[in-house]
DNA sequence: TTCTGTCATTGGAGCGTTCCAAGACATTAA
DNA sequence: TTAATGTCTTGGAACGCTCCAATGACAGAA
């Protein structure tokens, strides 16, 4: 960027390349050279065609790059409702640090909206048609999910954040390593003298669920503790969790893991009913870290996922990818981060 | 849509208005008038053009479309990082309903991203120097937003999701009535009986919250009930809210309404503090109805912001100012739901 | 002086669409 | 039959950019 004092001329809104052209006394190609292979001009022609582009305000019109490059610059990303209760947890950081990266490159995200219980193919059809985007992050995979193939067999580049569970493994991915992740909840409760840790966790059948509560298994036998009886399921559902720990509780189990703060929610109520509060002599440990989690009384410790790291990381391997398609498929798995609180 | 049992011939990648001329034995403008000016042409041409595009899968070239016709039909939403404790709140939710009237009206939502302090002027700037947006929705607008003033004097179509709350009210809006809503939930608890109802705010300044606590204000003056010593202040910490509580229960409220439910959680822990428990007799509401109303002990009544409406009209709204950008300036209030609980 | 090679710079062409002015055709009136 | 009218259809031009092949400038070699 250009240090200058004077403000720009133009109005940004009709500038173009013949025009700073014209101002700078070059012709046509040597300005979008100077932007494109600044390499290719004379240090002198260079700085005074950068000049004339900050004096006007000059920025190259999208859609006509586009047009010719055959290039979007924009990233597809389907959204969900959230209202279908199916997890699509803190869209808002992730889109914030996936915007940014593309930002930094260049690219733009657009959004599409995908309903509820439709997997969206068409959605995704129409933006390839209409050259509305050169690739895109998928979110919410889960098993069964035709998507990643779909894509895959088109040759479009793509992310998912999530790994793909079921299928062949195609497609770049990134993920959060769920299981790592119990697993360290599970040391640091034997690390406080727990042996009867619970896990408290979804049905089986779902990829997120299942690798969550494998972490809190490998743990616990890495221990040489005993898991018999002291695996519980639930749905997110307040009740069905109370019922769940309750459950827990009455086998003797005097902490837990569990699979979302929800269900680490039912910890708290089912203890409740027994008159006890969870703490030291009954701890808990959730998964997210909800904004809730420090609000509650007492604070719940909860693992966090980097979903910082996570957009960034998912733009770098798709910006990767949309440069050299042929390169071979690359998987990242980051560590959740134990955030303790007063309940463990 | 036409339904036909053949699937389509094309790939979906370089379909062009020529081929779909040639297939339909008619010239290239045709076509383009059978897609955007259909009453023009004959109705077995028409037909025998239709045909042709849904057997090649011709969608048109955006890029193309927005070079000539200079709109990229792309609208810009700014996103910000929530993690600067700024209330961005169900982001999630909006971005759905605002993408799905989008794209019903060929539109689609582009993302860029602003960094937490800076009012992001410049990145507004850059998308409308690349027409990389036609318009834009704000949102989190509060005193001294300079984004509208901005926007209005350069003749770019928005809408804000949130009032122009200082300054000359420049531009749509669409809105929820918090103090309709506190107001509402005021009568719902003088209903039940209560007549020293508290209010728990945040600190007076910030536009929202001084809506919401004018409407508690109203309320209580309507029906006669004395508001001194009732309304208590707290930013969104569990801490202060909890002093903030106390400090209302040692007033003698018997119930509160509260500018977000973080506040009323706040509530929630001054009475375990004093060994007692919310409901019927220490009721409480709060705002925005986050994901975990439901789940906390007692469940917490709250007042639901409307966000699929207001995406919605939001969309709508910017469409028409997209559409005629003298008309006179609009502005809509919508209601939040009261969302019955437990804890009232 | 002329030739060759290198480097910096340039204008034509074309990406796929829509605007526009004009063409083709059928129908009716003179 | 010709002219006038209206309806439907058409190809050229242009939007702003980048690719490409070609041009000009200039230094060194013949």
């Amino acid at each position: 960027m250009h240090a200058h004092s004077s403000p720009r001329i133009g109005h940004g809104s009709a500038v173009t390349l013949e025009m700073v052209a014209a101002r700078a006394g070059v012709g046509r190609q040597t300005v979008s050279n100077a932007i494109n292979s600044p390499e290719l001009l004379r240090p002198q022609t260079l700085e005074r065609v950068r000049r004339a582009i900050d004096e006007l305000g000059y920025r190259p019109h999208r859609a006509a790059q586009a047009l010719k490059t055959r290039a979007s610059r924009l990233i597809g990303y389907g959204i969900r409702s959230s209202s279908t209760g199916v997890p699509t947890p803190v869209l808002d950081q992730f889109l914030h640090s996936l915007s940014e990266a593309a930002d930094r490159a260049g690219y733009r995200v657009v959004l599409f909206a995908v309903a509820p219980g439709d997997d969206g193919l068409t959605r995704y059809q129409q933006l390839l048609d209409e050259h509305g985007a050169d690739g895109f992050v998928l979110s919410g995979t889960d098993r069964g999910d035709r998507r990643q193939a779909w894509l895959h067999e088109r040759g479009v580049p793509f992310v998912a954040f999530g790994r793909t569970w079921s299928g062949k493994d195609v497609g770049d991915w990134v993920d959060v390593d769920g299981a790592a992740g119990t697993s360290a909840a599970v040391r640091h409760l034997a690390g406080l003298g727990h042996r009867r840790i619970g896990f408290l966790g979804w049905p089986k059948g779902s990829g997120v669920g299942d690798d969550r509560a494998r972490g809190w298994q490998s743990a616990m036998r890495e221990l040489g503790l005993s898991t018999r009886g002291r695996r519980m399921e639930s749905p997110d559902d307040p009740e069905r969790a109370t019922e769940a720990a309750e459950k827990l509780l009455a086998g003797g189990a005097t902490a837990v893991v569990a699979a979302s703060d929800t269900l680490a929610l039912g910890w708290y109520q089912a203890l409740r009913r027994a008159g006890r509060t969870p703490g030291p002599e009954a701890a808990v440990i959730g998964f997210d870290d909800s904004p809730i989690a420090p609000l509650l009384f007492p604070s719940l410790s909860s693992l966090a996922q980097p979903l910082d790291a996570v957009g960034r990381v998912c733009m770098q391997l798709l910006l990767e990818r949309l440069g050299d398609r042929g390169r071979p498929v690359e998987h990242v798995l980051l560590e959740p981060e134990l955030v303790l609180r007063e309940s463990a």
